[in-house]
This record gives C-alpha cells, sequence and structure tokens, in this order.
DNA sequence: CGATTCCATGGAATCGATTACACAGTTTTC
DNA sequence: GAAAACTGTGTAATCGATTCCATGGAATCG
C-alpha cells in the first residue's frame, strides 16, 4: 500500500517533518538546501499528501461542491464543466453531485459534502414540494453552518443567498413577437415543476411575453409538466387532443421537448407545417431535429464562471450582488405562418 | 461555523467520546440508555461527523472515484448516472471526474482521489499519445498503490486490471450485412484516437465485419477522427471530397457524428439517399434527426452497474474476470439501398 | 560592540474521529 | 462456588498532516 507519509520523506531527507511540511506547502521560511533535497526524496518516494490528515488540521479542503439536478441533462452537464474548468483554474476541486430533481437525493449529496467540509457550495437549489420557496432541511442546516453557498440557474428566493440566474423575459417577447407576426395567436405552454424557481421564471415571463404582444393569456393552454422526458411526451399528447388546438407551442426544457417531439414524430405531426415549437435549452438534439427547433437559450459556460467567481467572493467574506444573465432566442425553421395565414 | 463535535455530544449526553463513537456508527456493544440518550442528543445539535477525522484513522472512505472522458457527452453520463446510483445503493458516494479526453486532466483528477484515499477507483482509461498501451505515469502510481482499480469502457490490454468492455463484432457484422443488402459495397469508416481502446476495437470490428461479409477493406476510407465533433466534421468535409465517393459511412461515437451530420446538412447531403449512415452511441440527437440515424449502442447501464459490482470484488480481494457485454444494432431510416440498386 | 531583529528549524500540540486496551460488574460453565 | 466468558464503558493512543512556540545562530542597527 501507500505507506508513505511526511515522516518518511523528512527521515530521508535529515530532517524533522515540521520543515519537510513547509517545504512541500511552499512556505517561504526554508533554506533552499531543505527545499531541494526534501523534493526530491518526496519525488523520488512517491509521496502523495494525505488529503485528510492535511484538511484535518488546516480546515481547508481545496474542494467546492457542485450539486445539479439531472446529470444525464445536457443542460446542466454544460453547467457542470463550466463550473469544474473555471474552478481547476482557481486551483480547486469539484465535486459533481446529482440531485436527479428529487430533494432526498439532493439532501443526502448535501449532507456528505458538508461531512467532507467543502470550502465551498454551488446548488441549484430545489425546494419542497409542499412549499417550493423553503428550503430543505439539509439546506437549512448548510446555511446555518455558514459554508459558503451559491445558488446557480434556480434560486430559493426567501433566502439571502448569492445567485447567478437568467432571465428569459426579453427572449420570450421577441419568441411571442414572432409567433405573432406569423398569425399565431392561441400559444400553448408546457411548464416544469413550481418547485423550480425557473419553471416560475419562465412561465411568468411567457405569461407577460403574452400580454406584452397583446395576446391573451389562456391558463388552459397551459400544462405543468416536471422538466423529464415523460412529462413533455405527456404534454404532447394532452396537446393533440386539446379541444382549442393551439397552433403554437413552447416548452419549458430539452427533455419535455424532447419527449414531446417524439410524441408528435410518432403521431406525424408536421413541425413547422401544423405546430410552431420553441423549447429552451439549445441542445444538440434541438438542431438535429427536423426541422431545426427554435431556442431560448442561457449561456451556460458564463453562467458557471460567474457562480465560481461569485463563490470565491462569498468565501472571501464578501457577499456578492445577485447576477442574472439575459436568455437569447434563435429563431429557426421550426416556426411557421399558421394554416389560416397562409392561406389569406 | 459548525463547531459541534462528537466531544460535544459526548459531554452533552453524560458518556465518554468512545461510547458516543460506538452508538454512531452502530457499534453493537452499546446500552440501549447511552444509545438512545446519544442519538438523541447528536440530532439534537445536529452533530455532522467530520469525514476526515473519521477516515484518516479508519482508512476507509466509502467513497470511490469514477473517471471519465467526457462529461459532456451523454454516453459517458448515462455511465456515470448508472454507476452513481448502484454506488449508492451499496452506501458509497461517488466522486465523477472529467478527464477531458486528456492524459494531463485525467492524472490531476487520479492524483486528487490519491491523495483523498478513495475506497476505489472506476476508471475509463486513457493511454498516452506516444504508446496508447501504457499506462500514465499516475496511473501506474494508482496501480502501485494497490487502489482497487476497475477498468470500465475501455481498457489498457496490458494490464492485468478487471474492465467492462463491450464488443461490437456482432452488430457491426449485422450491420455491414445489411448494408450490403442494399447494395452499399464502398463503406467508409469515420474512427476515434488510437489511444482509446474503444476506438481499435470499433475499427478492427468494422474491418472483421467487412471481411466476414466478404467486402474488401480499403484504408483509404478510414478516416482518424479523435472522438470529438469537430473531428466529425473533418470527417465528413474528407469524405464529401473523397474520390471513392462511398455511399455508406459508420461513425465511431456520438459527437463526431454529430459533428458530420451537421457538415453534411449544410452540404445538402440527403442521409438515407445520397448516404446510408450508422453510428455508435444511441443518443437523443440520433433519434431526433431526420431521418432517424441507425445505431449501434451499450447498455451503459447495465456497464455501469458491472462496474461498481467488479469493484466490489476487488476491494473484497477478490479479481473478477474480465465481463464484455454484446453491443445491439438498430436499424433505422438513415439506410438506403444505393441509387444503384435502386436504378436497378 | 551589545542589543535587536530575522531565519530556519525541531519539538510537540493539534485537528476530530476510531479503536486497542484495561477494568469493573454480570452472567455462564463445569 | 470458583473460573471463565461476556458486557458496557472510559482512558488514551492513533491516523498524518499543519502550525504554535521556543531556540540558536546569523544579520542588522544605533
Amino acid at each position: 500500500m501507500n505507506a508513505v507519509t511526511i515522516k518518511d520523506v523528512a527521515l530521508a531527507a535529515g530532517v524533522s517533518s515540521a520543515t519537510a511540511s513547509r517545504v512541500l506547502s511552499g512556505h517561504p521560511a526554508t533554506s533552499a538546501a531543505s527545499r531541494e533535497k526534501v523534493a526530491a526524496v518526496a519525488k523520488e518516494l512517491g509521496f502523495v499528501p494525505n488529503a485528510q490528515a492535511r484538511s484535518l488540521r488546516s480546515t481547508k479542503t481545496d474542494t467546492i461542491a457542485l450539486l445539479i439536478s439531472d446529470v444525464r441533462n445536457p443542460y446542466f452537464s454544460d453547467l457542470a464543466h463550466a463550473v469544474e474548468q473555471q474552478a481547476h483554474a482557481a486551483g480547486m476541486m469539484t465535486f459533481i453531485g446529482n440531485a436527479n430533481e428529487d430533494t432526498e437525493q439532493q439532501d443526502q449529496f448535501l449532507a456528505a459534502m458538508l461531512s467532507r467540509r467543502v470550502d465551498g457550495l454551488i446548488v441549484v437549489p430545489q425546494g419542497l414540494d409542499e412549499d417550493a420557496d423553503r428550503p430543505s432541511p439539509m439546506m437549512q442546516r448548510i446555511i446555518a453552518s455558514g459554508t459558503p453557498l451559491v445558488f446557480v440557474d434556480r434560486t430559493l428566493p426567501e433566502q439571502r443567498i448569492p445567485s447567478i440566474t437568467a432571465s428569459s423575459t426579453g427572449a420570450l417577447e421577441e419568441a411571442i413577437a414572432q409567433l405573432k407576426l406569423l398569425g399565431h395567436t392561441s400559444i400553448a405552454f408546457l411548464g416544469g415543476p413550481d418547485h423550480a424557481s425557473t419553471a416560475r421564471e419562465r412561465h411568468s415571463a411567457f405569461d407577460s411575453a403574452m400580454a406584452a404582444n397583446g395576446l391573451s393569456i389562456n391558463p388552459a393552454l397551459h400544462f405543468a409538466g416536471d422538466f423529464r422526458a415523460a412529462s413533455g411526451a405527456g404534454g404532447a399528447r394532452w396537446l393533440l387532443e386539446h379541444e382549442l388546438q393551439p397552433t403554437a407551442v413552447v416548452i419549458a426544457d430539452a427533455p419535455m421537448a424532447i419527449g414531446a417531439l417524439t410524441v408528435w414524430r410518432e403521431a406525424g405531426i408536421r413541425i413547422g407545417k401544423q405546430l410552431s415549437v420553441i423549447s429552451f435549452d439549445e441542445v444538440d438534439a434541438m438542431l438535429m431535429h427536423d426541422p431545426p427547433i427554435s431556442t431560448i437559450s442561457h449561456d451556460l459556460t458564463s453562467m458557471g464562471r460567474a457562480a465560481v467567481t461569485a463563490l470565491q467572493e462569498v468565501m472571501a467574506g464578501k457577499s456578492p450582488e445577485p447576477q442574472e444573465f439575459i436568455s437569447r432566442f434563435t429563431a429557426r425553421e421550426s416556426l411557421a405562418p399558421t394554416q389560416a395565414a397562409t392561406g389569406a
């Protein structure tokens, strides 16, 4: 096994373990002689410092944790990648945890991270099902423990926690304006779960975009999904049988869009002809689709970077302002004039 | 801060820290009285054991690490998800690391995990560029350290390390047979980088499938990519200008396929009409494509589970046999008869 | 030149848990 | 009924690093 400790290194280098430690952690008060000797010996013996012992004493781990709600959602894996790269550049490791859109798994991961004494946490938070704005018990303990914490993508509004979010209001206004221009007035919305702040933000941005374009908001055209593919499929079926037969639809995230598009394909619905589709999240599948799906996208790379930067500020004792990124609307061939408009 | 230690708990419960520890870690030699008292006090104080101190003494962390080569590749995020769920069921945490198809990042993650003394490692290994079969320096140290190690998806053939891989020979034979039936004889292969064993396996399986179907293997129709989208795009352009104008192509992974399909779409190539396409990895984008792409897919969920099981055996001192899963070929509309066959 | 500051170093305490060992009291065994 | 085995507990050692403190020697200062 790897039984080589700092004492072995110190012994072989003819110094005390204190000096060895100082050399290995770059403490200035060391002589050139011992610096060289210790470094050489450590390399030769293949010394790997025990991170547990180190951080037990020093109370820092150079590690942050990132909790996302679904690893298999490309949206979040992009975020994870950005956070990891940025943290890496700052000399910190990132532990990536997966909440699976489930409060219990979220809490287990948070407990594990608290127990491992990570230096900070970046969390895509999940509210409780009963009370979306209240943090889960473990989240409350995290907050109480004083561990630096930053929310990203989603927030819990009642908490005074720095957050990095995206605003889709502008993008949705553009999107709805475009639909209106094409003759659409009956527009459905396949939304996400209320316990996610992004779901609420997207829904209310949709409503205000409708209003801003002088279109009426019809609650009967709102479907409550859960951000997962199956609920998107359910939403698509619901829409197929809907008495109002809307001519356009906005979908709140990529997995739901994929579920819905699969159903529509099987039902022989021609996207862009019979139904205009706009989805959140610009992922490969949206671009590969025929026709390509119009999207409202966030700059996950920037958001990930900003989250790490904000977390570093929190760790330094500051409290950075909440930061809001602006989403972008990209029109693609999934939009077309309504039959009525074409026929006119 | 969270300054509540086991001593605080012991004091408040009126027992020694030894007894408190025994209660909290489920040691049998405890009285019902102290069990209740300690448990109650621990809960009330919100005691979170310090994982560093615990594993420093006990030399176990109940944590495994999973190193994948690209978090943003859905293929690997499926694998990560499966490993995580299985490890979770076995009471272990999983640290997910991203090598980014880069030997240096791989080594940094491995060093961090070694230093954190994880109980075991599941690795999608990356060989050296110069010598694909040789493990990187850090990998050698992992092996030398005796840390339980299992390879998944890829292997390093010279090492006696348990591995979970997939064999695509059968699936490719089926695939090529189907292509032949449709009249294709000139079939290109967009392959992966030689330092990945999967790339070599897929390439040689392709060659033998060609041979098994009595088709000649033409090295001029083999393109060497790197498993990333840009190289797939490069491969697609290379193919467009190729003097032999092959009528079908097999692509070695999903990101490359996405890169290639994007180029072909821009070039106005009609997939399934002018060019038949088969890709490895059944990801959403392949199914959303018009027409849907025929795929050769692996059962990542089973492979992930098998990897955790194998790792547990290694941790128990056994040395499980290498396990090979069989890939599956699914024909879709991206395959069509050649013009010649149609014209005849 | 004596006093002060600075440097590099070693000894020992420390972080917070687990666990070997000792011990007292109880139960079982022959 | 004495010896052996078992139970629950506390004391103290331990894991492997970092870091406080003391120390001796060199450099600096007035």
